[in-house]
RNA sequence: GGCUCCAUGGUCAAGAGGUUAAGACAUCGCCCUUUCACGGCGGUAACCCGGGUUCAAUUCCCGGUGGAGUCACCA
């Protein structure tokens, strides 16, 4: 048995896809999987959309991502190079087009931008303009004569107009389309450029690929790579087509999503792992049905036979709880690397941020969560005292009132502000009472953070706190509750 | 519109020719708790329709319907 070896071929143009990112995660599963090599390639070959960066981008998210590759353009295998502008500059797309053009499997073609546009114009009603394969009665004198001139020509696949081309897909099966519906696709460019179609099957072939995993979107467009495999003579990649992932719409996921890439979902909060394992899940699931996986699982249980054919919903709620998990489960260096910054964003005041961070870990989704969680810290709400009534505690706006005005006093004597001397004062003070803690604690905590709901109670947050400001809202709380 | 693909709860997703049709997210309720959250327990909720094959079909086949993808000198 040969070795698997699959790719991730991304082309420079931006953010990467999460549809990109699944794709080259199952490429990398499947070869880690089966201890094969995972191959990067870069499709450069389309210089208008190409800008400065792009690259980097690509080789940061598969750093981040943990997709670490065997072969690529730092890293090469023997089979390079591995950006495309750089092999075309080798003259091999245009060798392998001749010899298509040799075969009679491709032509030369002049047609200018205004005769195809004419060509999309006249189409009838409902009908889609199909290349009418004007330049493939052309002579070979016609040809010499046109290349002598000078005239710009791209080289397109010469496809039969009859029959049909079948292909396997491990996922889909045999799929079969008729050749009338297959568009004689251009190969070489007119700026000498091959393709994304043409480029894909020479590399891959070249490369050895044995197994070629992309989106299911093209899927339509499979047959013609297999008319191109057969035109050379050579024996077709194994093809796994994921299914798509839509958004809520159930529509392929656009840029419109405002989650559709990877680094969109990073600044959202998301955490890489998260991300990764949310992606895998995402149109396939192991055998236990397991949810919260490592890349080392996610390796071991991958099989890819068992990706799914139906496209799946980006559930950002599921992300959501999902990255909750993580961040539950990061050592707290880590989680407060990243929630230190939300943190300030909310709290300027000289209080101890990390505790204050600590109170969130286990209760946020993502960090930007954070702030609007702990603004109470910085100024204290202008709260309505409706809050302090709490049914269950059956505390209501006297007694609260009555448990402030006593307890004040003992705040005010008190020194100890740690987490312990106030527990103890407040502890003393319901058993003195022989009321229940919520009684006193629901006031308390309502007092010193004018909300309902906080992040930790009433010790937590007075003692970061500290005396004079709890003493301050205490007092607050009290002029409220008289009105 | 042509071609191609797809079809189990709101979402992800198991599953098998005969099952009480898993599990997770979301949602609802209860418990725990100084609130919320976490955690625990429980509830609501699904096999698109019509034929056929079969003793038996949600599962296999055909048709319909619905949804999606694709139809570039973009990838």
């Amino acid at each position: 048995m040969t070795k698997i070896r699959t790719r991730y071929a991304p082309s420079p143009t931006g953010r990467m896809h999460v549809g990109n990112l699944r794709t080259a995660l199952y490429a990398y599963l499947i070869t880690r999987h089966a201890g094969g090599d995972f191959i990067l390639r870069i499709e450069d070959t389309d210089q208008e959309r190409y800008f400065e960066g792009a690259v980097d981008i690509i080789y940061r998210t598969l750093e981040k991502t943990g997709l670490d590759y065997d072969e690529g353009p730092d890293k090469d295998g023997g089979v390079g190079p591995y950006v495309q502008s750089e092999r075309m500059k080798t003259g091999i797309y245009m060798k392998y087009a001749l010899q298509l053009v040799e075969k009679g499997e491709a032509y030369y073609c002049f047609c200018d931008k205004e005769r195809l546009e004419r060509l999309h114009a006249e189409a009838a009603d409902g009908e889609v303009a199909k290349y009418d394969k004007h330049c493939l009665s052309l002579t070979k004198e016609e040809i010499e004569a046109n290349l002598a001139a000078g005239k710009p020509f791209v080289i397109r696949q010469n496809i039969p107009a009859e029959g049909t081309t079948t292909f396997h897909d491990e996922i889909y099966g045999d799929i079969t389309a008729p050749n009338e519906e297959l568009d004689d696709m251009v190969l070489i460019k007119s700026d000498g450029y091959p393709t994304y179609n043409f480029a894909n099957v020479v590399d891959d072939h070249l490369m050895g690929i044995t197994h070629v995993v992309r989106g299911n979107e093209y899927l339509s467009s499979a047959p013609k790579y297999t008319r191109l495999y057969a035109a050379f003579g050579w024996e077709e990649p194994v093809y796994v087509h994921c299914p798509l992932i839509t958004d809520e719409e159930h529509k392929k996921l656009s840029k419109r999503s405002g989650h559709s890439s990877y680094e969109d979902l990073i600044e959202q909060g998301f955490v890489n792992e998260a991300v990764v394992n949310f992606v895998a899940l995402l149109g396939w699931s192991p055998e236990n049905n397991q949810e919260i996986m490592t890349k080392q699982e996610l390796i071991e249980a991958f099989d890819y036979k068992k990706i799914s054919k139906s496209p799946a919903v980006f559930d950002i709620q599921k992300l959501r709880w999902m990255n909750g998990e993580y961040i539950k489960q990061m050592d707290d260096e880590d989680y407060l690397m990243r929630a230190l910054p939300e943190v300030s964003k909310a709290v300027t005041k000289p209080y101890d941020l990390r505790k204050i961070a600590m109170l969130l870990k286990g209760r946020i989704e993502v960090f930007p969560d954070i702030p609007s969680m702990i603004d109470f810290f910085e100024e204290l709400p202008d709260y309505d005292t409706e809050i302090y009534a709490h049914k269950k505690m059956k505390t209501n706006s006297e007694n609260s009132l009555e448990v402030l005005t006593e307890l004040l006093p003992r705040f005010e004597e008190s020194d100890d502000y740690s987490f312990e001397g106030i527990q103890k004062l407040l502890t003393d003070y319901i058993a003195e009472k022989e009321i229940k803690n919520g009684q006193a604690l629901w006031p308390v905590r309502i007092a010193v953070s004018g909300k309902q709901s906080t992040p930790g109670g009433a010790y937590e947050i007075m003692e970061i706190l500290g005396k004079e400001e709890s003493l301050r809202r205490i007092r607050i709380g009290i002029e409220k509750l008289k009105q």
